[in-house]
DNA sequence: ATCTGGAGGTCAAAGGTCGT
DNA sequence: CACGACCTTTGACCTCCAGA
């Protein structure tokens, strides 16, 4: 008996490039990815993962002795799409990924390749609780409880912030369980430090995240910090309040001018500086209560925004490890709004109204690191150092 | 010649990806993972989505008749990496996939399939044709010619821009069909107050846009200009380079301090000022490159973002019509990709990587604005008025 | 011996070139 | 530039064969 049940015609170009990335997506095995170009690898070609295309590339040319010349710098990106365009770019970098010219004469020895060591990923069945969601509000959980903590100490040097270990959020629920003195005097600067801090923990709790080098951790919280911080902002100040920012301790940021830059841009330029709470309520606040973001949805977002690959700076060891996260990450969301919608159109719908709010958040986020920089050139408040660190070194790895 | 007699006949299903139009190929199956290891599947093979491994198993083991047993409990886990582990299971794991032995004998008949080709599966190409697409690539058709006119002047003021009545737009095949003298001698300057002034243009076009308030029509373009320059600069570049900006009589953009900007920040703060095409390459061209933008994906993405309910100072009755703009046109990119890729989750993931790239576009457009600021401050260079006034306006309406 | 995967081979189809 | 005949390159699929 026949399963009819898909029809399954059409091939237009990329829909089946789409479908090897999700295959690829779905069986993350070591050693799938052409070394060369990032395809899918047909096997060991030459002593390296290769594609089809790769494979017979590098034959041809070294059988044929050809030699290329590149019409720019030499340092064309190779890709899966882009790898035609430049022969010797992609020559060179078919020697760079290893491949073996002595494989091509009548070397039949094989070298007993891996064989072993396939254990770990295994199967990935469908389930209803997504692992990933779990974990990421398990670290939300841990987030507040090392907010309100008195122990939770802010970091004076983003340096020290990734080198004091990853003990807090471990022991979030132990060591950190005494809550602030709710009579200590706080301020926004207080605030802004103390999240950023945590953001440092909660960053080091991932996995992937540790996996990075030092100097590619240090960029990509940089380039994220200020848009997790006044995302954060806005998402916990509670529900009821949709015209200010509150803090854990009720310290209170008003949109007292809120309707000037709303709508009356003379006004604006009038008042100078428009505050950036006013960024942040107008901007996150308003439309994430308007969309009535769930909390689920808040951490895939906020994880989202911070595995971004296309910071500037990361290596390309880590741009690959951001990219798949944030990958992964996409996914869960997509399959969670899914499931809960049910209708796909409609899940695809909230899909887009939530990614569509990075760009609000990236934005007010740069108004913010801004805004810092003015008032401290000019004197007007002193912001606390590790603030500071990490929205002056922004620009350094950034183009904005 | 070689011809070997027998294999020729091709199924060959798979055919280079490219093009989409004029594909009359008979559908290569799609089929996404093999049902029995999840490895990428070659094809229907005995009536289910098979890797080529499973398939020649599965022929191996009917035509010779033979028979395994687990030594295992006959339960063990088939894919891909342990595929070949046991042999018993994987054979149950093909029976229970569905793979039909009946097909095999049909297998021998070798029969000719040319024929089939055209004759039935031809009527899969029923498209739905989205009118509101059909609109877009009519502008984006008209957008070209009017770039390339001698005729089409840069606009000095947005306010006779948006004044101008929209003769241009709809006289684009007639009145604009003169093209510029090749020999006509252009800059950069000269092509992003073009571009802005073509745009505006564009803009113009929309039934939407006309509804607006003057005020409301200022606010958006100058919100938006430097964000659809960009992509369309890095758009239309020709598809063969990634290392340069292009533009239509053949002015050159190059990445010529491409490294430096993606990975040596130290080297990219003794240069000095980024130059804004870098950023417009890195982080706009390579990506849509790399991920195939189409033409009408483009179309959507650049509507998409010129219909921003974001843009701050709108009045309300403004923010309701572009939202709902917005909406309309996230949904026909939806339904777009659902109808292209089939598959609802690649329609969404793809849905989420085409949005996600606003983020850099937004970035590179206010990278772009303050580079020409502060260039024009210190007299290094004379831009376009028309450029500096959309450049220079952007922040009396936004934050940034 | 049998089975597997990687080697080289094949060729339709894509891109590139050049004379008109 | 546009066309189109003709040449080159690509890569999915093929068969062969060494090694396990």
């Amino acid at each position: 008996m026949i399963t009819f049940g898909e029809p399954s015609p059409d091939t237009s170009s990329y829909t089946r490039q789409k479908h090897k990335d999700s295959i690829k997506k779905f069986t993350p095995v070591s050693g799938e990815l052409c070394c060369v170009c990032g395809d899918t690898a047909s096997g060991i070609h030459y002593s390296v993962a290769a594609c089809n295309g790769c494979k017979t590339f590098f034959r041809r040319v070294v059988l044929e002795n050809r030699t290329y010349s590149c019409k720019n710098n030499g340092d064309c990106i190779i890709d899966k799409s882009m790898r035609c365009s430049c022969r010797h770019c992609r020559y060179k970098k078919c020697i760079v990924a290893g491949m073996d010219r002595a494989e091509l004469s009548m070397e039949r020895r094989r070298k007993r390749k891996k064989m072993n060591g396939m254990a770990d990923e295994d199967i990935q069945e469908i389930e209803v609780k997504d692992p990933l969601i779990e974990l990421l509000l398990d670290k939300e959980t841990r987030y507040q409880s090392l907010l309100i903590s008195s122990e939770m100490k802010i970091h004076t040097t983003l340096h020290e912030a990734l080198n004091n270990g990853q003990k807090a959020f471990d022991e979030a629920y132990t060591k950190f369980a005494k809550r602030m003195d709710p009579k200590y005097p706080t301020n926004f600067s207080f605030w802004r430090a103390k999240i950023l801090s945590v953001l440092a923990e909660w960053a080091k709790s991932f996995e992937v995240f540790s996996r990075l080098d030092r100097d590619d951790q240090k960029r990509l919280f940089i380039h994220t910090a200020f848009s997790n911080l006044v995302l954060a902002e806005a998402f916990h100040t509670p529900e009821k309040y949709t015209d200010r920012v509150v803090f854990p301790d009720g310290l209170c940021g008003f949109r007292n001018v809120a309707q000037t830059v709303a709508s009356d841009a003379v006004a604006n330029r009038t008042f100078g500086l428009t505050p950036t709470v006013v960024a942040v309520i107008n901007d996150i606040l308003v439309p994430i209560r308007r969309m009535r973001l769930t909390r689920i949805e808040y951490v895939l977002l906020q994880a989202i925004i911070f595995y971004d690959p296309d910071c500037l700076s990361l290596t390309n060891h880590a741009t690959q490890l951001i990219a798949a996260k944030r990958r992964r990450l996409l996914d869960s969301l997509q399959r969670y709004l899914r499931q809960q919608l049910k209708d796909p159109i409609e899940a695809s719908t909230r899909y887009a109204e939530i990614l569509l709010r990075i760009c609000n958040v990236q934005k007010v986020a740069a108004f913010k690191r801004e805004t810092l920089c003015t008032i401290e050139t000019f004197e007007l408040m002193q912001p606390h150092p590790f603030t500071m660190e990490i929205s002056r070194s922004y620009p350094d790895f950034s183009y904005f």
